[in-house]
DNA sequence: GTGTTTCGTTGAAAGGTTTCATCAATAAAA
DNA sequence: TTTTATTGATGAAACCTTTCAACGAAACAC
C-alpha cells in the first residue's frame, strides 16, 4: 500500500550528513564519527522512526543472520526441546531461525535449495536419522556451506554431528535391570526395520543386546518386538509382544522399551492384560519427556539431554559462520542420565530389604 | 569463502542474451520470450548450476515470501499443532516461516522490530493470551502490516483473530458432568489470576461457572483452585484442592480440570490420596493431546482443533498479503468436540443401566 | 506500398545498504 | 615552520534482481 518507506537517505538528508556517515553510526563503528553528528543522527532516526532494511544490508554484506532449521516432522518429540536449545543460543547471537519441514530426502533437497536461495547463513538438520550417505550433504560441504546435523547416522565423519548416546542409553537401561537381578529381559524396540533406518532405534536396540551378551545371556526372538515411536504404536507393539509370549516356555521378568511414548501405550496394554508393572514385569525406557514422572507407575527412563543437543549444534554452527571457515569436524556425543522411578521396581526392592 | 557466486549476469553472458531476458524466463513470463532462446537459457542455468538470489529479488519486489511466527514459548503445548497447520498452508503457498520466541510484551515488540527489518510479509502471533490492549498491534495495523492473532483476548475487534472456543469447552465439559447426574462439581482452573491474564484459562473457568449457574447451582470457594498449566502444577493444584476439601462439609463428586497436562498431574495426586477416578470423582478436562487416551483412566476431554486454528490463521494471512489489502476483519471461533473416555465415568454408568 | 500492431529482445534505472578510496582539516612530530 | 599522522566526513561503486520504456523486425490490415 502506497506507504513511502523511509530510508537511510532520508535520515542523511534530514541530519545534513552523508549517507555513509549514517551507516557508520548504525553499525557502531563508533570511533569513526564525531559525537555531535552522531547525536543528531540518532535523534533523526528516532524522529523519523527509521528502520534499517535488513534485506538491503544482506545484499551487500552477503550475510542474512538467518539459519535454516530443517526438521523431519514437527510432531517428532525431539523437535521442541532441540529447537528450544537452538533458539536459545541463536537468539543470543543475533540469528534468526527459518523453519522448514522435510520428511523425505527429496523434500529435504528442495528445502535446502529454497533456503539457499534465501541466502541463509547456515543449516541445522534435525530430520529422521537416515543411515545412508546423503550425497546432498556432501555437496553442501564441498560448497562450503556451514551446517550441523543432529542425531543422524552418517558414514562421512568429516561432517559436524551432534548425537545423543542412544547406544549407551540402551546399554545402561538394560544394565540397570540386570543389576536389579533380572535375567530374562525382553525388548520393545523402535523402528529398527524401517527404511531409511532410524539410528536412535537401532542403537538403543543394540545397547540392549550388548548388555545381555556381556552377561552371556540370550533373548529368544519371541521376547523381541518392534514398532514405530508413538503412543498407539507402543500399545499395539505391546499387545503383539504379549501374544508372542504365548509361544515360548519362559516369560521375561523385565522389559526394555525404546521410547517413552511407546512405553505409555505399552503400560495401557499391560493394564488390560492384568500384568502388574513392576511386580510382574519391570520396565525401563528412554527419553524422559515431561510426562514421564506422571504415568502410573512412573517411568524409569534414561533422560536424554535434547535441549543441550540443540545448544551444542547451534554453537558449532555459529562458530563456523562467524569464523567463515569450517571447524575441525567434530562428533559431539552427549551422555544421558538414569532416572529411577517406579516401573523398574528398584524402590520396591529397597523397601522389601 | 572466496567462492565466486554465479549470477543472472553470468547466465546471460553464457547464453548470449540480455539479463532481462533471463529474468523473464526465470519468472515464467512465458509469452514474452522465444522458445529457442528460452531453451538455451534453461540449459545454461542447469549447466552453471545457477540459483537466483532471493534477497536481491526481494530488494526490488519488496516482498520476501516470508512470514514471522511469533510464539510465547516453544513449550506451549499448542505450539506444535498450531505450527503444523500454519506450516501446511504456508508451504503450499510458497511462504517461509521465520520463528521468534517472545515471552513478554517487551520481547514481542523487539521481535516485531527485527522481523520487520527482515522485511517479512506478515505476522502470525501465537503468544500468551494477553488481555490488555496491545497498542503495538494497533500500531502494526495502522501501518498496514498484515497479521493474524491466534487465541488472544483483544479489545479491538478490527483485528483478525482466530480463537478456540474455550468458553464453550468449559461449558460443554461441565454440562456433560451435569448430564451424568453430578450436582457437586468443583474445578481446577488454569492461570486465571495471572498477569497478564490468559484468556483460555479464564474462559474455561467461566464456562464451568455458567453451566452451573444455568442449573441454579453454586460451588463453594473451597471447590475451586487454580494454577499454571503443566504436569507438576496440576499435581500441586490437586493436592491443594484436596486439602481445601477438608474444610467444607460437602465433597464434590465431579471435577472440571482446565487442561490435560494438569489433569495428568492431578490424577497422580488422586492416586496417592486413594481417591478413585471416576468412581469417587468424575473428571473432565480440555485439550486432547495425543497422550489423553493413554492415561489411566483415559481422559474424557474436549478436543480443541488446534491444527485447524493454525491453518485458518495462515489462510487469512496469505489472503491478506496477496490481496495487499486488509480483509474484512474477522473473528474466527473454532468449535470443539467432546471425547468421552474413562475419567468421566460415562461408560460405567451405561454399563450399569 | 504505406501505416499500424504485435512480437521478441534489450538497456538502463531502481531498490537500500555497506565500504573503499579520497579528501580536508586538525593535531602531532620533526 | 614544514612534514607527517590522525581524525571526521564524504562520494561513489557494488551487491543482484526486476521491470519499464524503447526499439527493430516481422506480421498484418488497408
Amino acid at each position: 500500500m502506497g506507504r513511502k518507506t523511509i530510508t537511510i537517505r532520508d535520515v542523511a538528508r534530514e541530519a545534513g550528513v552523508a549517507v555513509s556517515t549514517v551507516s557508520y553510526v548504525l553499525n557502531g563503528k563508533d570511533g569513526a564519527v564525531g559525537t555531535v553528528k552522531r547525536d543528531r543522527i540518532l535523534e533523526v532516526i528516532r524522529e523519523l522512526n527509521y528502520r534499517p532494511n535488513a534485506i538491503a544490508r544482506s545484499m551487500v554484506t552477503r550475510a542474512t543472520a538467518t539459519v535454516g532449521l530443517i526438521i523431519g516432522e514437527l510432531k517428532n518429540p525431539l523437535f521442541v526441546p532441540v529447537t528450544e536449545g537452538v533458539q536459545e543460543v541463536l537468539h543470543k547471537e543475533g540469528y534468526h531461525i527459518v523453519l522448514a519441514e522435510a520428511s523425505d530426502i527429496e523434500s529435504e533437497k528442495s528445502a535446502i535449495e529454497t533456503l539457499r536461495a534465501q541466502q541463509v547463513d547456515g543449516f541445522i538438520f534435525m530430520s529422521l536419522s537416515y543411515h545412508y550417505p546423503s550425497e546432498h550433504l556432501m555437496k553442501l560441504k564441498e560448497e562450503g556451506v556451514p551446517f550441523v546435523v543432529i542425531n543422524r547416522d552418517l558414514d562421512d565423519n568429516e561432517i559436524n554431528l551432534v548425537q545423543l548416546d542412544d547406544l549407551g542409553a540402551g546399554y545402561t537401561g538394560t544394565k540397570h535391570l540386570l543389576k536389579l537381578g533380572h535375567r530374562k529381559i525382553g525388548t520393545i524396540a523402535g523402528p529398527i526395520h524401517s527404511q531409511p533406518r532410524r539410528r536412535s532405534a537401532v542403537e538403543r536396540f543394540e545397547g540392549w543386546q550388548q548388555a545381555l551378551h556381556e552377561q552371556g545371556l540370550e533373548a529368544p526372538s519371541e521376547w523381541i518386538v518392534s514398532g514405530e515411536y508413538g503412543f498407539e504404536q507402543g500399545y499395539q507393539a505391546a499387545r503383539q509382544w504379549l501374544a508372542q509370549l504365548e509361544y515360548v516356555a519362559e516369560r521375561p521378568t523385565a522389559l526394555f522399551i525404546a521410547d517413552d511414548t511407546m512405553a505409555v501405550g505399552a503400560l495401557k496394554a499391560f493394564r488390560s492384560a492384568r500384568l502388574r508393572v513392576p511386580d510382574d514385569l519391570a520396565v525401563v525406557t528412554v527419553g524422559d519427556p515431561p510426562f514421564a514422572a506422571y504415568t502410573d507407575p512412573a517411568l524409569t527412563t534414561l533422560s536424554l539431554p535434547v535441549v543441550a543437543a540443540g545448544r551444542a549444534a547451534a554453537r558449532i554452527l555459529v562458530g563456523w559462520i562467524k569464523a567463515d571457515t569450517p571447524p575441525r569436524p567434530q562428533k559431539v556425543r552427549l551422555s544421558f542420565s538414569l532416572q529411577v522411578r517406579e516401573t523398574c521396581g528398584a524402590n520396591k526392592i529397597i523397601r522389601i530389604e
